[in-house]
DNA sequence: AAGGATTTCCGCAGAATTATGGGAGAATCT
DNA sequence: AGATTCTCCCATAATTCTGCGGAAATCCTT
């Protein structure tokens, strides 16, 4: 279930999208001030949506500090003014798509679906990037600078299991599942085990250890 | 994968150009000035994506010299002045698509992948070349240096299905489906056999085992 | 700084997977 | 029909991967 954030000073509107992005099934957290918004950054939604005149911190500045923050967030801008569109397009803010008021709240939902469902699937197509490495995750390969090296199966899932949640703690207990399958009953062992094997090929990758609870992958 | 030149002199955008290229799998290589990207044009890019304007050597003397080099490489012109585009439609400069500024970088990729789809499409009419080997798909033949090599129906399946993923891993239900079709019912054993008898016959075929997942065809 | 808990490191045996050789039956060709 | 090729499958060999025990190192708490 994803968490979405919603900036817009016009409470009717803000209402009417909540009750529908809700109806989906998403979480939606809204707010009606650019500073309220600015303050919730730290809480990581899964998606941003916009409006560019706000009171107080306008939705340009707002974006600033969301793409500082997590570069990958998504965001959607909404507007009236031609020129905030403009500027949107023309001076790459860095948004993922936008939307010109007036429009149905359906429309918003499209979107929505379609950004969160990029952002969020396991790129089957497309690469990753970390660093020095680049991962072609359909291809189950991963290059270091143009260089191919081999990994096992299992390396290679965990490597992906890590590269597709940079940043995020993973308990043993989900690694296994992730990797083992629900159905493996050995100790948790085998994790620091395939971990080690794993920091010996890929020496370049952060594998993190949290004492206690699991491991992480650094962003590069 | 392809390989994409980038002419732009507005750095900000060609940094997030490149950064949505390479998100796509592409191998993105970007020049700010024609000069640069002249001199480049003997590394026969699968695509150039040109900005008319730029400050020594323009997009219309560049799309010449391109062609020039080989009638075939498909080119996207990107500008903000309508005279320009008025050109690029109304001269026939020979490029396979334009896209006018200002535009989200979405809408690029939505371009980039039709003409590349277009472009390099495996023709069913045409032939794929593999090393010394060159297949010819509607003839169902395969050559090595001009000695034809004969194969049968199930090991020419197996070896077309291989030669246009290049790279890509298959699993061994994956080659079922492709080559027996999904109402076999036998062991998945079979898929060893047929690989054993391709090496066999095709020796500088690389075909590659990976353990725990199938095959795979790596590039010659 | 000590002590217990947790993690890392190492090597190897056995488990799992794949390669190979050969044979029987099916399919195809003459 | 007979001959030839093709396909499937089995048994065995070869290979690769992985889990585990235990020792060493590291981390956290007191």
């Amino acid at each position: 279930m994803h968490t979405i954030y919603l900036v817009d000073d016009e409470v009717n509107l803000n209402r009417v999208l909540v009750k529908y992005l809700e109806q989906e099934g998403w979480q939606v957290k809204s707010f009606t001030s650019g500073e309220a918004a600015a303050s919730a950054i730290i809480e990581k939604p899964d998606l941003w949506i916009l409006d560019i005149m706000l009171p107080d911190l306008d939705g340009f500045q707002l974006i600033k500090r969301i793409k500082a923050h997590d570069e990958t967030t998504p965001v959607i801008f909404i507007s009236a003014r031609d020129e905030d569109i403009d500027k949107i397009i023309g001076l790459e803010m860095g948004s993922d798509d936008y939307i010109a008021k007036p429009f149905l709240p359906r429309e918003l939902v499209i979107r929505v679906k379609k950004i969160l469902a990029r952002a969020y699937a396991t790129p089957k197509t497309g690469l990753i990037r970390y660093g020095d490495y680049t991962i072609y995750p359909e291809k189950r390969v991963i290059e270091e600078n143009g260089q191919e090296i081999d990994l096992t199966s299992k390396e290679y899932d965990l490597l992906i299991l890590f590269a597709t949640q940079i940043g995020t703690p993973m308990s043993r207990e989900q690694i296994l599942v992730s990797v083992w399958g629900d159905d493996y009953f050995g100790s948790d062992r085998v994790v620091d085990d395939l971990v080690r094997r794993v920091r010996k090929k890929l020496s370049k990758l952060e594998l993190e250890t949290i004492y206690g609870i699991g491991y992480r992958l650094v962003a590069a």
